[in-house]
DNA sequence: CTACCATCCTGGTTGC
DNA sequence: TGCAACCAGGATGGTA
């Protein structure tokens, strides 16, 4: 599920429904995610008030009355779910069950375990191993043409895999690098250190129109639910080119039978959906 | 620095 | 219908 609309639509739902409550209970089912849960994970969530909800990037950050902070990262397939307590029984990939002192259950799940939760201090947060030397998150100002074009000067690799690294930008995944690469109409192989004046301009536009209305709409929902609450997203819906090799290209009015409509090709082992007629 | 690949997991879809 | 191959929103570490 997870891109930075995704992280946001949940820390959204988050916030209003966990910031000032008390984690009364906490039970850890299953420990081993991508990385292990640090040691006595429950014991010390236990008890905790929440203070405010955060992101950083695909990072959800809950930051706790004791100056720490709960790392949450949802990996491919991870949820984070609020509802009345047992309302369905724990499944084999819930593996942490918080219930607040007001009564609410909150679940976190991930068949592929894939994600990661850890207990950082916010003194050090940004300096914490998961955060250090991440990239500018793209929907503030530093995220700019003139930013975008200094970090990639030099560059080689193609401005897909650029925006895929999460040290040159926050938060974008495969969906919003590719539907930001066709909005911007830039080819998902041009070299990154091409990205100068009015393409840099263009796709930092993109990719912040992008975002916002991905977060407008409640992210995309594939397999999984989204927002906290368990409603799904409907982005998806929007998608330009993401998923949708062999029809016709929303932005070209050229013939699909001969240029085979929307394409996909495979960049660092990742589908790539494009147009090659509208994007250079 | 770069491209490419495998790896960590499970589950849904596709194709024979 | 059954089963195997393939694919998936992420990130990392190794190789050449």
């Amino acid at each position: 599920m997870p891109e930075l609309p995704e992280v946001e639509t949940v820390c959204r739902g988050l916030a209003s429904k966990l910031e000032g409550r008390g984690l009364a209970t906490v039970v850890q089912r299953r420990a081993d995610l991508r990385f292990p849960l640090p040691p006595d994970f429950a014991a010390r969530l236990t008890g905790r008030r929440v203070a405010r909800i955060g992101r950083r990037g695909k990072y959800i950050l809950v930051h706790l009355d004791d100056q720490m902070v709960w790392l949450v990262h949802l990996g491919m397939s991870g949820r984070i779910i609020l509802g009345p307590p047992e309302a369905t029984p724990p499944g084999p990939h819930d593996h942490v069950v918080v219930l607040t002192d007001d009564g609410t259950e909150l679940r976190y799940t991930d068949a592929r375990r894939f994600g990661m939760m850890d207990l950082v201090p916010a003194a050090g947060l940004a300096d914490c191993r998961a955060l250090a030397g991440m990239g500018p998150e793209p929907l503030e100002a530093d995220f700019s043409p003139a930013y975008l074009s200094r970090v990639l000067a030099g560059r080689q690799m193609p401005v897909k895999a650029a925006l895929l690294d999460q040290k040159i930008v926050a938060g974008i995944g495969n969906i919003y690098a590719c539907e930001s690469l066709f909005r911007a109409r830039l080819s998902p192989l041009r070299r990154a250190h091409t990205l100068t004046g009015a393409r840099a301009r263009r796709l930092v536009a993109a990719v912040k129109a992008v975002l916002a209305e991905a977060i407008a709409a409640g992210g995309s929902s594939l397999r999984d639910y989204v927002q906290a609450s368990g409603e799904l997203g409907y982005f998806q819906h929007q998608w330009a080119v993401y998923d949708r090799e062999g029809e016709a290209c929303p932005g070209c009015t050229c013939d699909r039978a001969r240029t085979g409509g929307i394409g996909r090709l495979v960049q660092s082992g990742r589908s790539t959906f494009y147009c090659p007629v509208r994007q250079r």
